[in-house]
DNA sequence: AGGTATTATAAAAACGTTTCCTGAAAACGT
DNA sequence: ACGTTTTCAGGAAACGTTTTTATAATACCT
């Protein structure tokens, strides 16, 4: 039952013809010093054997593998996911394959993938990191693999990056919930370790200043971008009975543990608490409410990447630094409400 | 900047030693015919040298690409996702990369990425197709490469299956809702010509016949698995007037648009309508109200998917024909409310 | 000391391609 | 009829490994 495997030796054969010619004729560049009759007898042989060529002996020959590495931090997480489902678009059609790894916010395992895509001569890696240092990527980029930062900068890396304007972000989410009237907004952080987070939290911090609004430092947690966290953080801002009307949460997933939390608390969202989130990950426009959120351009984003690595990988290496911010959107929907009371 | 990449030829140079030297002290098997001191100083060069055996030409020679390709059917389906990450969760154990592909329910896309794994020469495939048909895989098997069939079946292909027990499932919920006092129970199918969405129908249908109570057709819609045909068919349903008292949704992104379709309506669930859906994706137990719903042992599932494919690797392909029924799980949370007055 | 095991290393073949180099045949110009 | 292009096709090297085979060096036996 273990039928042959089909080579281009067996095409060969089967059409009469030396190897090369078989791959003269399919790598059809320069077909014109092939006989139509030859070219007939190959592709039919070809059809008959259903030859596909082997991607590992084409690479070795100095061919692109047409696979490339994802590396994203979290699949519990939707809004990665929809990362990765738009680089696989693009990827798609143009016939890349995609190794997808997600590092379970692990730095460890982060590295270890990091390998394992080198080991398996990748095309190139889009990255969201979870925080390896400069030195692990210029290392791997300097044994020429393609490198481009997505979503989480690491300074002084020497690779292409494009991610959302995190600050533009916390900005929006902010002024929408001043504009609605609140003035005591807490604010649920993912890990500040992440210049995302801080970045957001800056556009939040400056926007209240611009207001002539306090920053109250009670009303700041820390989370790890969990709904649990997200739960946990709310749970504690409710307990410690600060005043406040809104959160700001770092990314809907957290959005979503604070909707319950005050749920549980017998409260309701928006009536007693506004919420607005960071992501729109699908589930946000399903949800109930429906989350009110900054967008972040992940088709964008991914496209972006994707075209930086294809830059970096025809180009030899050129290595320039090239960072794109890309705006992000607020979307209103329904997990907000205005304090004004004319209203 | 473009570092000479490093091959085994340099390390052995560098060790002054010769390649196959090289290669025998790094495949260790058999390293008693190799002197201490030789080994050691190979070893210092592959540290120097940060060399990494190239997995295209390993594999070349006939070690294991470690590369297994995975096709699912639907991104946005986080049922998917959990099962993507389970498999790459055991695969990663074993140092397995994982080539992810989503069909988006195309058939067309999906036998474009069989093509795509055959070429890049995966060690092997775990698959939940769309609806390709038997030849299709046959032909795949019969050039040997080991695939296995997860989550909808595919009658009289050669290769091992697992997947859970939807007929169970179908009945666990129906039960469950007639249990509660309901009988006008609505269904909302997925994908008629998908085995696992006439499965949950039987399972449905055969608990109503049990209880004695009509099956009704009018109460029978067929939806696709997302959460619009959900919003859909139940906005059909509610706007038809056919009286019915819960909702049994094949799976959870039709539960929730189902939960949207009635709370649009000014109805609440589960006050109005007790919905149960299939699946418990993780936003099934963060969402309002929390979902009740059939859990399938996903980790399970892909432990047993990832076992057979490497059963079928290592013994050259025996494809007996083993399926594996998993079973279900009925999760009572918050979507539904009993009829029973005296409760 | 001479022969045979044993141990340690190197050389070479193979995996399936692509591509460079070479050469034959046809076409062309005179 | 002969030389020169042009068109077509095959041979062989190369990619980076592993593995088989061969060879050299040592140890062991008598």
């Amino acid at each position: 039952m273990v039928r042959k495997k089909v080579t281009i030796k067996e095409v060969a054969r089967r059409a009469g013809v030396s190897i090369s010619t078989v791959s003269r004729v399919l790598n059809s560049r320069d077909n014109k010093y092939i006989r139509e009759v030859t070219r007939n007898k190959v592709m039919q042989a070809v059809k008959e054997l259903n030859y596909k060529p082997d991607r590992r002996a084409q690479s070795l020959r100095g061919v692109a593998t047409k696979i490339i590495g994802l590396i994203i931090p979290n699949r519990l997480n939707p809004y990665f996911e929809q990362v990765a489902q738009a680089i696989e678009e693009v990827c798609f059609d143009e016939g890349y394959g995609i190794l997808l790894c997600s590092s379970n916010n692990n730095q460890k395992r982060e590295s270890i993938y990091l390998d394992l895509l080198e080991k398996q001569k990748v095309d190139g890696i889009v990255i969201s990191t979870v925080g390896l240092t400069r030195e692990r990527f210029n290392e791997l980029i300097s044994r020429g693999i393609p490198v481009v930062l997505i979503d989480e900068d690491v300074p002084g890396v020497n690779a292409p990056a494009v991610f959302a304007n995190n600050y533009m972000g916390g900005c929006q989410a902010t002024q929408y919930l001043i504009q609605l009237g609140h003035e005591r907004i807490a604010f649920i952080s993912g890990p500040i370790n992440l210049l995302s987070s801080r970045e957001r939290y800056r556009g939040y911090r400056d926007t209240l200043a611009k207001e002539r609004i306090k920053v109250r430092k009670e009303l700041f947690k820390e989370g790890s971008f969990t709904y649990e966290s997200g739960y946990r953080a709310t749970w504690e801002l409710l307990n410690e009975r600060n005043k406040f009307t809104a959160i700001f949460c770092s990314n809907d997933l957290m959005a979503f543990g604070a909707m319950r939390a005050i749920q549980d608390k017998g409260k309701k969202v928006p009536w007693d608490y506004s919420i607005v989130g960071f992501d729109d990950m699908y589930f946000s426009s399903i949800s109930n409410p429906q989350l009110t959120t900054v967008a972040q351009p992940v088709k964008e984003m991914a496209f972006r990447a994707f075209i930086a690595l294809k830059e970096q990988i025809a180009e030899g290496f050129s290595h320039e630094k090239s960072h794109q911010f890309l705006d992000t959107k607020l979307i209103v929907r329904e997990s907000c409400r205005s304090l004004d009371k004319t209203k």
